[in-house]
DNA sequence: AAAGTAAGTGGAAACGTTTCCATTGGGAGG
DNA sequence: CCTCCCAATGGAAACGTTTCCACTTACTTT
């Protein structure tokens, strides 16, 4: 009752050696039928289970896959975090996770531990692909993995949204909505990677359009008075009717703040998201955005891990323009297509919507204990 | 460079016995200067680290502990887990995180698994906590445990919020705001526990201050079709002003759906949410609601784990009122006093706002300064 | 009848550590 | 000069498995 029993006590207890227990337990060789009642008999009794850490010693597999992610605040990465762990459970592996917050001496840290402690494979999204310690040591040491949400360099594989052809697909839809004159909002995120890579896709092709060069306005994420930057932003350039944020709760804020100024979404700006997230389907509009699929890459990178564990054929990659698609959502709006030449539609002042002033003073007359 | 260096690689490239090896390595023992030197150069050369799972063996401690959550899909738990996650990694512990989805059969399994991979601990959200094999289990192998987000039996320790005083606390908002007839939109997610705690303390604290007491609107989560259940709940419920919604995605659902039947939030009705996820504030009107700190929750937990192995004093629980706040917000609009004796303000249908109405297009004028 | 086969079984090595114990050598105290 | 002690070291056991190998036994085949 003190400690668990091992193999040894239920050998003891059934009266035969350790290899038959073994043997029985795991059904591989021969045992007669007497001996196997003994030892489950014997193993009932006292409760046994086998120890992973005795198993993994001998046979220099644990049966666990590290995961690593920047963190799981995010739904996306949440999302796929889940659709991987849902994979490797089924097939037996549980997982080890580490959110490193966006660091990269906690990303080689915990690479390193996760090495130490064995894992079968890694699957992980890493904040510098072409400059990473860690993913160094995954390679030198030859264990499986495979990226999430980074751009693969040759040779490596990544289950990632083609953000580049995502944001091109967002500057076609905008050009189909007559919509010439856009603005690029950038969360500074940490991650700056996939930001950039959305800009680039998105102002390629718009000049391939021959739209407009969207203007980019960054933001970093802490600043809760976004308002002023985007008043700020939309004076500078007059003639923007569209705004790409460069996920959804940019986007968000954008309609957020433009309801501050009395914009109205969509009818003076029009606002596309990128991520797809739940929410986004229960406002008021509902956010138009590329939608992706997280789970289903958490899944995919999943899967590629255990195919390179027991040697089978990995899956494909999703095809580059299948990793995402466009949803509509009340904040776009078609422009009509005469405005697309003279590019200005509006006339300002903005709607003085009285909702929202009644609401906002009414808020304030009830400061909350 | 085939496999990975053993102690017994460098015990014999340092020209000394394993032994040797351990104590230098550990800083466990005496040792020469010259040992040492020669002990370290060989780690060099071979690139050698601990194989934990040798470690483990020895030692029989895992420095890993399981983590066993419904979801985190839900930012709720993501939080938590998060927040749990760290102060593990800064303990030096990993932690093996499994997804339950709701599932009691899963929930069982994957604890069975921890314990066989002989975690140090386990923090864990069960369905049922009154009748959990696998909490069975962990109590019987006298593993450190600790609860989260479930109400804890007498002897037990969880860390959770008091959904019961939280949701008191939304009555005596509604009750300071003059909404006397209030509604209780109740998410059957999987999770009918939480969410019956909130009807309950809600209900009790209504009848306390002798409001009417709560109607009570019952949704399953996959319908999107919500609207046309609300439309008919406020029909059958004329004079209720004010819905508490067991979580905000249940708020902002109602919000939605409010604005689909022209009813204004919240003019016509107000909305307070639970949970106090990141969106309610990026949208307009911003959700009233009550905030709660998964992080710390999933923190605390974390650290009466590792008071537990380590025998030191676990922190306090926090003070059940400490739990979670009251966070205002646009959705909730104080009713005028009188109001509060006929217990109807608002002509139902609700007033037609032309703001959601309009079809016309104002614009603004950016050359406006 | 001798030889071969196959099933059933247990002993022991191996996996990579830590740690107990024994051995060595040198310096200090008598 | 002899003892005693202590620092430095290595051998080996132990942790819980799996698996190779060898050993019975009881059959079948020549």
């Amino acid at each position: 009752m003190g400690q668990a029993a091992t193999i040894t006590d239920v050998a003891q207890r059934a009266g035969c050696g350790v290899a038959t227990v073994s043997r029985v337990l795991n059904s591989t060789g021969p045992a007669s039928e007497e001996m196997r009642k003994k030892v489950f008999a014997a193993v009932k009794e006292l409760d046994f289970h086998f120890s992973e850490v005795g198993r993994s010693l001998q046979s220099s597999t644990t049966r666990t896959i590290g995961c690593v992610v920047p963190s799981i605040e995010n739904p996306v990465y949440a999302d796929a975090v889940q659709g991987a762990q849902e994979v490797f459970l089924d097939a037996g592996y549980q997982m080890l996770l580490v959110c490193t917050n966006y660091n990269a001496e906690m990303e080689t840290h915990a690479i390193r531990t996760l090495i130490a402690k064995q894992v079968d494979g890694i699957i992980l999204t890493v904040g510098d692909v072409h400059n990473s310690e860690g993913l160094n040591l995954i390679r030198s040491r030859q264990i499986p993995y495979s990226l999430m949400y980074n751009t693969a360099p040759e040779g490596q594989i990544s289950w990632a949204v083609d953000d580049h052809a995502a944001a091109a697909r967002v500057a076609d839809v905008f050009y189909e909505n007559n919509h010439i004159h856009t603005g690029f909002l950038g969360l500074n995120f940490f991650n700056s990677d996939r930001s950039r890579q959305r800009f680039e896709g998105f102002s390629e092709r718009c000049a391939y359009r021959q739209m407009a060069l969207p203007a980019l306005l960054e933001v970093h994420e802490d600043g809760n008075d976004f308002t002023p930057h985007l008043s700020t932003f939309l004076k500078q350039h007059p003639k923007i009717t569209g705004i790409f944020a460069s996920n959804d709760y940019g986007a968000l804020a954008a309609i957020r703040s433009a309801h501050q100024l009395s914009i109205d979404v969509p009818h003076d700006l029009s606002i596309i998201g990128f991520d797809g997230i739940k929410v986004g389907q229960m406002i008021e509009p509902t956010l138009a955005t590329i939608t992706t699929t997280p789970r289903a890459l958490g899944a995919g990178a999943s899967q590629t891990i255990l195919s390179m564990i027991d040697g089978t054929k990995p899956p494909d990659l999703p095809r580059k323009d299948q990793t995402f698609s466009f949803r509509a959502g009340g904040s776009l709006m078609p422009l009509s297509a005469e405005s697309k030449d003279d590019g200005k539609v509006t006339a300002f002042p903005p709607s003085n919507d009285p909702t929202h002033k009644k609401a906002k003073s009414k808020r304030r007359d009830h400061n909350e204990i």
